[in-house]
DNA sequence: CCCTATATTAGATATAATCTAAATCATTCA
DNA sequence: TGAATGATTTAGATTATATCTAATATAGGG
């Protein structure tokens, strides 16, 4: 009963259970390829069409700043989002955008020094290059 | 004689050393605050206002496309520039935007096998949470 | 079952980036 | 030096992405 789960993780981040949150986690949970803010938002829509473009962006907000989505930015394009479950890594192919998985493995921090006041919240590893489809393609 | 430095670097990655293509050089070498495409436009445009939207961004693209720059992305906020110069990772503030530099310190290369078929260009490394500044202003 | 802080909604607005096709320019080579 | 030419630039329109507004609805505690 993934509901229960769903219920849970949001209200213990102070979050009320509505249908457009649940919907949204429950797409993320079931569509792990990094969708963008507007194809959460169709989805979402296609089930129950009453939601609207601001309780996406709102909600999305919401969930990242409760640690319980994640928001990968990409440039010149829109961000692409995916629950932070098990810990990994990203790759961003220049050419077509997707955003892939990397096995997670460890990465130092810096010296403390070097961060002075700063307070982090996380660290992304991100790495950019061509994806395995994109590289078979001729070159350019 | 940085005039020079720049010319060679551009004419070496097969660019064109152009009016607007060295005035955003020259700018990012002065300026380290990693500053948006629209302020680079504006820089540029002020010491000689002829250029063009378009011509900041196709040459921001291919600035970066060439390695001479990097781009890093911000959710929700225009993207940031800097030169590729010596090697360091990112710091990005939760609330103000501000994209600071980190020193450098070498980061593990994935397991190849995680990598499969990908070709990677670039790995970043990208902190996120609250600058010196904002960490001191009270909370929410 | 009520109450109310929290959340949602439609649509307008703001911001960021790309596209177009005509004009210009940097570089090469005779 | 003086074409020739492919790369580059340009203004402005267009598209893509994200936020704002203020009226309405609802989740969840009491
Ligand atoms: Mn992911
Ligand atoms: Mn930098
Ligand atoms: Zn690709
Ligand atoms: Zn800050």
């Amino acid at each position: 009963m993934d509901a229960e789960v769903i219920k849970r993780s949001l209200q213990s981040s102070g979050l009320r259970c509505t249908a457009p949150r649940y919907a949204m986690m429950a797409f993320l949970t079931d569509h792990k390829g990094h969708p963008t803010a507007a194809e959460i938002f169709k989805a979402v829509n296609r089930v129950d069409p009453r939601s609207s473009r601001a309780t996406t962006y709102n909600n999305l907000r919401d969930l990242v700043k409760a640690g319980l989505v994640r928001e990968v930015a990409v440039e010149g394009r829109a961000g692409r989002f995916d629950l932070e479950g098990m810990r990994h890594h990203h790759f961003v192919c220049d050419r077509c955008g997707n955003v892939e998985d990397v096995d997670w493995y460890d990465v130092p921090q810096p010296a403390s020094h070097s961060l002075g006041k700063r307070v982090v919240r996380e660290c992304q590893l991100i790495f950019r290059g061509l994806c395995a489809k994109c590289a078979q393609r001729a070159p350019r």
